[in-house]
RNA sequence: GGGCAAUUAGCUCAGUUGGUUCAGAGCACCUCGUUUACACCGAGGGGGUCGGGGGUUCGAAUCCCUCAUUGCCCACCA
C-alpha cells in the first residue's frame, strides 16, 4: 500500500477529480464538521472522514456533483488555553500582552500547527475539495458572522444582560451551560452557627461552600416549618462579618433536606438569586476573576476559594460556629476545557433568544422530517433540549476568536451601538445620543469574543458565501446539503444550532440527513484519551495495514448507531482483505487467453449464476446505504468478493493448470472483477484504483473514482436458489473425500438417485469442483456407496470395500433421529386445529411441504440403512 | 430524580410487519490440507435456554408487564 496509496492520490488531486463546480447534474454535498484548527487526527476523526468519504465516493460513482468542503475551526476557548499554556512555558503571561500582541502569537500557533490535521486526512483519502478549504476565521466568514450578530441584533434577538453565568476562573471566562460537565465528587456538608440578633438563639444551616458565607445577604426558612416559626421577621448574623441579615420566608426551601434553613448568597448561585430578587436582597460578589477573594472577603483577600475553604472551616470552628461536617456526595460543574471548578457568577454578557429561532427546528425534524437523523432516537433527546432551551450566552471573555461588533461610548449598561465598523458605529452613536461630538476615541469595541458555535453554526451557508451574498450561485446550487456526518456529543452544540441558521438565515433545511457516529472505544470498551494512552496513533496505522486496511478496519466495527469498540486486528483484517482482492487479480492477469477454445458449460453457468449474485447484492448496498448502515454494506461487499466472488466463481471458472482460459468467460471475468472495484472503490479506493489501472490501460478520463457505478438490473432469484443447492452437494462431496481421505486430485465416481424435478443446471460446476468423473443418474440404490442427501434427494460415491459398515450405520440413525425429530415437531404443528384455523394458507403450505420432505428423506436414509 | 438506548455464539453485531431451516454473519476457536492466485490461504467443524420472571397468541428473539445489569443524555437540592 505504501507504494500506491501516494500515487494515487496524487494522480486524484491533478486531474482535479475532488474538484467541484456547479453544473447541470444533480449535487451531492457534504460539510466536514470542522476540526479545530490546531488538532492532530484521533480515531474519531478516522471514523467520521472515512464515512464521508466513502459517501462522497459513492455518490460520485453514481454520477452526482460530489462536493465535499473541507475546513477548520478556530476553536476558541481550546486555541486560547493552548496558546496561554505555551506562551506561560515562555515566561509570558496573558494579562502582560495587548490584545494584537497575544492575537499575534495565536496566529503563529495557527499557521505553525493549523492544516495539519487536513494534511493527514489526505493519507486516509479523503476526497474532499481542497480548493474550497476554509477556515471559520477567515476573512469572509469573519464577515458572515459580524453581518449575523448585526441582523440578529436589529431584530431584537441579541441582547445585553446581567446574568448568572458559568465561570471559568481558570480560563477567566464564561461557558455555555453545554460547556459544563458536571462530575460527581465527594465533598463535605458544613454545618454552621448563626447567632439570632437580640437573643441567645442560634439557628444551623448546612453549606458545601462555608467561604461563600462572607456573601450571604439572608437566611430562609419554609414558612410552613413548625420549627423555626418563631425566627419569623428577626435577623441573623453571619459569622465573622458579623453582617446583619434578615432571615426571610420561602417555600423554595426543603424542611426535608440539611437543617431545613438555608443561607442566601445571591451572586454566587443561581437559586440564591432568583430568591434574592424575589425579596430584595443586597449581592454581594466576593470572588475575583480568578476566583481569589476580593475586599469583601476580608482577611481572606488574595486568597484562592479553595484555600479559603480550609482556613475559614478552622477560624469557623476556633469561634465556636462549626456544629459538624458531613461527607457529602454532590455534583459540581466543571469546564470541559480546563477541568477547572466552575463559579456561578453575576455579570453582563450578550445573549441571543431562543424562543422564536427553535420553533422552525423542531418542526421540520420532529413533524415534517424535512430532516432525518439516524438514528432516529436522536429526534427525543433534540425534542428534549429545544423544548426546555434557555437563552444562549454567546459572548466569551477570549481574545481568540470574532469580537463582538458592540461600541460603548459610555458606561450605562445600554450605552453601546452595533456596526460593522467603527465609523458605522461612531454614526450610529451619534444618531442615538444625539451628539454630534462624538468622536473615534470615545469608542470602545467590547473586548470580548463570540462562542466559537456563533461561527460554526453558520458552516453549512458560510462555506458557499450565502450570507454575504445570499443569491449567488454556488448556494443556490449546493445548499440545501445532502448529509452530516457527525458525533452525538455535539448535537447541542452544533447541529441544532445549523438547524436554526439554516431557517433564519436562509428559510431553508442546512442538510437532509444527519448520521451520527458513534465514540470510538478501545477493545475493552474504555474511551480513548491520551492520558489513558489507549488510543493508536492513526498515521502509523495507516503505514502498518495500509489507509485502505485501516479504513475497513474502522468501518467493520461500526454499526449504525452504536459505540465502536476499536481492535487493530480488525485493521489487520482490512489488510488481509486488500491481499485476498490483489490475489484475486493475480490469478486473472495470469491467465493465458485462446480465442479458439470453446466456451465450457460450467464458465457458462457461472457467469449466469455470478451476474445475479452480483445485482442481489447491489440491492443489499442499496438497502443498506438508504439506512446509512454503511458497515453491513461493507461486509456484504466483502462477502461478494471474498466469498461467491473468489472462492466460487473464481474456481468454477479457472482453467486446468497451464491451459487457456476462453476469450468469453474472461471478458465476462474482467468486467465482474471491474464491477467488484466499483462497489468496492468507496471503502478501499487506492487498491481498487490500483487494480482498475492494472486489468487494462485507462486514460484519465477512465480512472475508476469517476467510473459510473453499476446499472440495476432484475436478479434471477431461482438461479441463486438452484446453485445453492449445488453448493450443499459440492460441500456434500468434500465432506466425504475429507472423512475417507481421497486427495482432490483423485477423480471419483458420483450418482444420483433421480428425482423428477431435480434441476441439472450446475452439473457441470458440480463435476469441476467436485473433481468428478461424471454425473450418473440412477434410479436404485447404489450398493457399496456413501451417501448423504440434500433436500430430498440422494446421492452416491461408490467405495468398494472401503466402507465402513458399522460406521455409517451409526451416522445415518443418527440422521434419522434428527429427521424423525424434526417431522415430530412439524406433524405436531399440523395437527393442532387452531394452529390450522388460525395460520395463513401460506404458512400451512409451508408446514405441509416441510413434513412431505421430511417423509421424503426419512425413506431415503431408511433404504439406506436396510442395504447397509 | 427524569429520559433514551442496549442486553442474541468466546468477541463485535444483524435479525424489517410475530410464521419460509429463524436462531444468523464476521472475527476468534478446533480438525485436516504444499491441487501451481492467495497459509494475510483453502476445505470442513464445534459453539447460543435470544439478560431473569410473568403475560398475550395456534405460534414470541420479535408484542405487553415487571425485575436486573450496562451505557448515554438531561436536571439548581443548599
Amino acid at each position: 500500500p505504501k507504494d500506491v496509496e501516494g500515487k494515487w492520490y496524487d494522480y486524484w488531486m491533478s486531474n482535479n477529480y475532488f474538484y467541484s463546480t456547479p453544473n447541470e447534474k444533480e449535487p451531492y454535498t457534504i460539510v466536514i464538521p470542522p476540526p479545530n484548527v490546531t488538532g492532530v487526527l484521533h480515531m474519531g476523526h478516522m471514523l467520521n472522514n472515512t464515512i464521508q468519504d466513502v459517501l462522497i465516493r459513492r455518490a460520485r460513482l453514481k454520477g452526482k456533483n460530489a462536493c465535499w468542503v473541507p475546513g477548520t475551526d478556530h476553536a476558541s476557548i481550546a486555541t486560547e488555553a493552548k496558546v496561554v499554556a505555551k506562551l506561560k512555558e515562555q515566561g509570558i503571561n496573558k494579562s502582560d500582552l495587548t490584545r494584537d500582541e497575544f492575537l499575534k502569537h495565536a496566529w503563529d500557533w495557527t499557521d505553525e500547527h493549523g492544516g495539519i490535521i487536513l494534511e493527514q486526512l489526505k493519507k486516509l483519502g479523503a476526497s474532499c475539495d481542497w480548493k474550497r478549504t476554509k477556515f471559520t476565521m477567515d476573512a469572509e466568514l469573519s464577515e458572515a458572522v459580524t453581518k449575523v450578530f448585526i441582523d440578529l441584533y436589529n431584530k431584537g434577538l441579541i441582547y445585553r444582560g446581567y446574568r448568572m453565568v458559568n465561570w471559568d476562573p481558570s480560563a477567566k471566562t464564561t461557558l455555555s451551560d453545554e460547556e459544563v460537565i458536571f462530575e460527581e465528587k465527594q465533598g463535605n456538608l458544613y454545618y454552621l452557627n448563626y447567632k439570632i440578633e437580640g437573643t441567645n438563639d442560634v439557628l444551623t444551616i448546612a453549606t458545601t461552600r462555608p467561604e461563600t458565607i462572607l456573601g450571604d445577604s439572608a437566611i430562609c426558612i419554609n414558612p410552613n416549618d413548625p420549627r423555626f416559626s418563631h425566627l419569623k421577621g428577626k435577623k441573623a448574623i453571619v459569622p465573622i462579618v458579623n453582617r446583619v441579615i434578615p432571615i426571610i420566608e420561602d417555600e423554595y426551601v426543603d424542611i426535608e433536606f440539611g437543617t431545613g434553613c438555608l443561607k442566601v448568597t445571591p451572586a454566587h448561585d443561581q437559586n440564591d438569586k432568583v430568591l434574592g430578587e424575589k425579596h430584595n436582597l443586597e449581592v454581594i460578589d466576593i470572588f475575583n476573576d480568578d476566583a481569589t477573594l476580593n475586599s469583601f472577603g476580608l482577611h481572606y483577600e488574595g486568597k484562592d476559594r479553595f484555600v479559603v475553604r480550609k482556613e475559614i472551616t478552622k477560624e469557623l470552628e476556633a469561634l465556636g460556629c462549626l456544629v459538624k461536617i458531613e461527607q457529602h456526595l454532590h455534583k459540581v460543574g466543571t469546564s470541559e476545557r480546563t477541568k477547572e471548578v466552575i463559579e456561578p457568577k453575576i455579570s453582563a454578557q450578550w445573549f441571543l433568544k431562543m424562543e422564536t429561532i427553535v420553533k422552525p427546528a423542531l418542526k421540520a425534524v420532529l413533524e415534517d422530517e424535512e430532516i432525518k437523523f439516524f438514528p432516529k432516537h436522536y429526534n427525543s433527546t433534540y425534542r428534549h433540549w429545544l423544548e426546555n432551551i434557555r437563552d444562549w450566552n454567546i459572548s466569551r471573555q477570549l481574545w481568540w476568536g470574532h469580537q463582538i461588533p458592540a461600541y460603548f461610548y459610555g458606561d450605562g449598561v445600554e450605552d453601546f451601538v452595533i456596526a460593522e465598523t467603527i465609523e458605522q458605529a461612531l454614526k450610529l452613536a451619534k444618531q442615538k445620543t444625539n451628539n454630534q461630538q462624538l468622536k473615534i476615541e470615545d469608542l470602545t469595541q467590547d473586548p470580548d469574543a463570540l462562542d466559537t458555535w456563533f461561527s460554526s453554526w453558520l458552516w453549512p451557508i458560510s462555506v458557499f458565501d450565502g450570507i454575504r451574498n445570499p443569491d449567488n450561485e454556488e448556494i443556490e446550487y449546493y445548499y440545501p446539503t445532502n448529509d452530516l456526518v457527525t458525533g452525538p456529543d455535539i448535537i447541542f452544540f452544533w447541529v441544532a444550532r445549523m438547524i436554526f441558521a439554516g431557517y433564519e438565515f436562509r428559510n431553508e433545511k442546512p442538510f437532509s440527513n444527519v448520521y451520527f457516529t458513534g465514540i470510538v472505544r478501545d477493545s475493552k470498551g474504555r474511551k480513548m484519551s491520551k492520558s489513558l494512552g489507549n488510543s493508536p496513533d492513526p498515521i502509523k496505522l495507516m503505514e502498518k495495514y495500509g489507509a485502505d486496511g485501516v479504513r475497513v478496519g474502522m468501518l467493520l466495527c461500526s454499526a449504525a448507531g452504536n459505540d465502536l469498540l476499536f481492535d487493530e486486528d480488525l485493521c489487520a483484517q482490512g489488510r488481509n482483505f486488500s491481499n485476498k482482492i490483489w490475489n484475486a487479480f493475480r490469478l486473472i492477469k495470469g491467465w493465458e487467453v485462446s480465442e479458439t477454445i470453446e466456451q465450457p458449460q460450467s464458465a457458462k453457468i457461472a457467469i449466469e449464476w455470478y451476474q445475479a449474485k452480483f445485482q442481489q447484492t447491489l440491492i443489499e448496498l442499496e438497502n443498506s446505504f438508504n439506512q446509512y448502515r454503511v458497515s453491513e454494506a461493507l461486509m456484504s461487499i466483502y462477502k461478494l468478493i471474498w466469498d461467491d466472488f473468489s472462492s466460487w466463481f473464481l474456481e468454477m471458472v479457472k482453467p486446468a493448470y497451464q491451459q487457456p482460459i476462453d476469450a468469453v468467460t474472461l471478458k465476462a471475468v474482467i468486467s465482474f472483477l471491474e464491477d467488484n472495484l466499483k462497489v468496492l472503490h468507496p471503502y478501499m479506493p487506492f487498491i481498487s484504483e490500483e487494480i482498475w489501472q492494472h486489468i487494462s490501460d485507462r486514460t484519465p478520463e477512465e480512472a475508476l473514482i469517476i467510473a459510473e457505478y453499476p446499472k440495476m438490473e432484475t436478479v434471477n432469484e431461482s438461479l441463486i436458489n438452484e446453485f445453492k443447492v449445488a453448493s450443499e452437494v459440492i460441500s456434500g462431496i468434500r465432506n466425504i473425500r475429507k472423512e475417507k481421505n481421497i486427495a482432490f486430485k483423485n477423480e471419483i465416481e458420483f450418482s444420483v438417485l433421480n428425482n423428477d424435478n431435480i434441476n441439472t443446471d450446475f452439473d457441470a460446476v458440480i463435476e469441476k469442483l467436485g473433481n468428478l468423473s461424471a454425473i450418473n443418474y440412477v434410479t436404485e440404490k447404489v450398493d457399496g456407496a456413501l451417501s448423504f442427501r440434500v433436500k430430498s434427494n440422494e446421492y452416491f460415491i461408490p467405495m468398494g470395500d472401503a466402507i465402513d459398515v458399522e460406521a455409517e450405520k451409526v451416522k445415518l440413525e443418527e440422521e434419522l433421529k434428527y429427521n424423525e425429530g424434526f417431522l415430530k415437531s412439524v406433524q405436531k404443528k399440523l395437527s393442532n386445529e387452531r394452529f390450522v384455523s388460525n395460520a395463513p394458507e401460506q404458512v400451512i403450505k409451508i408446514e405441509r411441504q416441510k413434513e412431505a420432505d421430511a417423509l421424503a428423506k426419512i425413506e431415503t436414509i431408511k433404504a439406506s440403512l436396510n442395504s447397509l
